[in-house]
DNA sequence: GGGTCGTTGGTGACAATGTCACTGAGGCGC
DNA sequence: GCGCCTCAGTGACATTGTCACCAACGACCC
């Protein structure tokens, strides 16, 4: 699964990736031709750090598979995930944000192996230039993020803890309602202290809508969850 | 000083706004007689609410004179402010972001008269498809405003609230270091309870950093402020 | 003047969350 | 087994948020 990391040429053969990419397929065919032929195709490793505080990206990279996390590295050393980018989105924004500001804090992860597409800047602009259903799909791309982040302020600002921790584990889970992960790491999910996650599993399990083992957490009452959820 | 509040044809008799907008003043001459000719300044009075829930903007603005302040509220109740427009910045991306999305929570008021210019979406449009000085334009400010909200995610959820109200203080204080502000507004600028504000602020004025009176506060000693924003 | 009312700010009790120091359990390599 | 590291649990305490209530002030009317 874990392929290599190297740089891949197009070969043009199979079909065009630009096709399988929600928001780009409706792009004109002449616009099509110059992503294809002046892009390349990345793959990276899980866990690799693909930017970060010093090490700023020079291609505008559109993921076709994996997912990318985005998470604030405070000066207290806490941290917190902004969000994460998903195959199908861009990191355009995020690109575009640091190699306008030096001094970010921001760091982009590989949370999988992941396959995208590197477009050189000038390509990027250019497209952006010729084409306008392309510049909608980067407004559209920034918009969201925006709108994202706003809600995210609110999130972190107003609402209870046990809410939040219950609104991450149920998008984290997976169909049988196991989540594979520590409590250290959910903390960093919601930029809490590892203690108050602790706190707060401990009281789902005593009612009964959670189980912990070791490194890992099964749903056991998913209603009971999105209820807690729901009426905030 | 509180002008009216209509719509008002550009003249082109005095010196073109473009000249003295920051950022603007770079574009081509073509480009600039496009701008000019396709929008109009409105100006509206202290207080309006500019966009907000159910009231999308159908134009983008340049703010030319005045600050608008955007803030979120929360379905709590609670409200927090994400941050100012001042003149020589746009709100392209609060509108580009409410115009892709219906269900916001964010709205936009005019924190002192304003004065700004109104460009229709079609000439945005064309403006950044025309021209690559436009486009660095748009793209710097999403860039600045997507890294602020990182930075104000941090604040939010890692900082503590002495130093974040100090922070706060520093920023509205006049040269004189006077506030006018009720406990209510900074509240609501830091996101958090009245209660906390006050008992802060009380705090402060025990340390005999500021002095206060009903709906003012007044710095005396910046110094220790400021050494308490440093040290975080 | 006096009365009424909304705004502003103060207070105490309590709940929720963050911080710190420490403990022990599980897993892994040797 | 033994040592070591990661992971999780715990109690004490500080900070922040919530709630209910009250007092002071200013604006307004009579």
């Amino acid at each position: 699964m874990r392929g290599g990391c190297g740089v891949r040429a197009m070969t043009g053969r199979e079909t065009p990736w630009v096709e399988r990419f929600p928001g780009l397929s409706r792009l004109a065919q002449e616009t099509k031709d110059l992503l294809l032929s002046k892009s390349s195709i990345v793959e990276v490793p899980s866990g690799t750090v693909i930017f970060g505080p010093g090490k700023s990206p020079e291609n505008m990279l559109f993921l076709l598979e994996g997912t990318v996390r985005v998470q604030q590295v405070s000066d207290t050393g806490r941290e917190i995930v902004l969000y994460r980018i998903h195959s199908g989105e861009s990191c355009v924004l995020t690109t575009a944000c640091l190699l306008a500001y030096e001094d970010y804090a921001a760091e982009g992860i590989a949370e999988t192996a992941v396959r995208a597409v590197a477009v050189p800047r000038k390509v990027f602009d250019d497209l952006v230039g010729q084409s306008k259903a392309f510049r909608d799909f980067v407004f559209a791309a920034f918009s969201k993020r925006i709108t994202d982040l706003f809600l995210m302020v609110d999130e972190v600002a107003f609402q209870r803890m046990d809410v939040r921790l219950g609104q991450r584990l149920l998008a984290l889970a997976d169909a049988a309602g196991a989540i594979a992960t520590t409590h250290q790491k959910l903390s960093v999910e919601l930029g809490t202290a590892r203690e108050v996650v602790s706190r707060q599993l401990q009281e789902f399990q005593r009612r009964g809508w959670v189980q912990q083992s070791r490194g890992k957490v099964r749903i056991c009452d998913r209603r009971a969850l999105e209820n807690l959820v729901e009426h905030h």
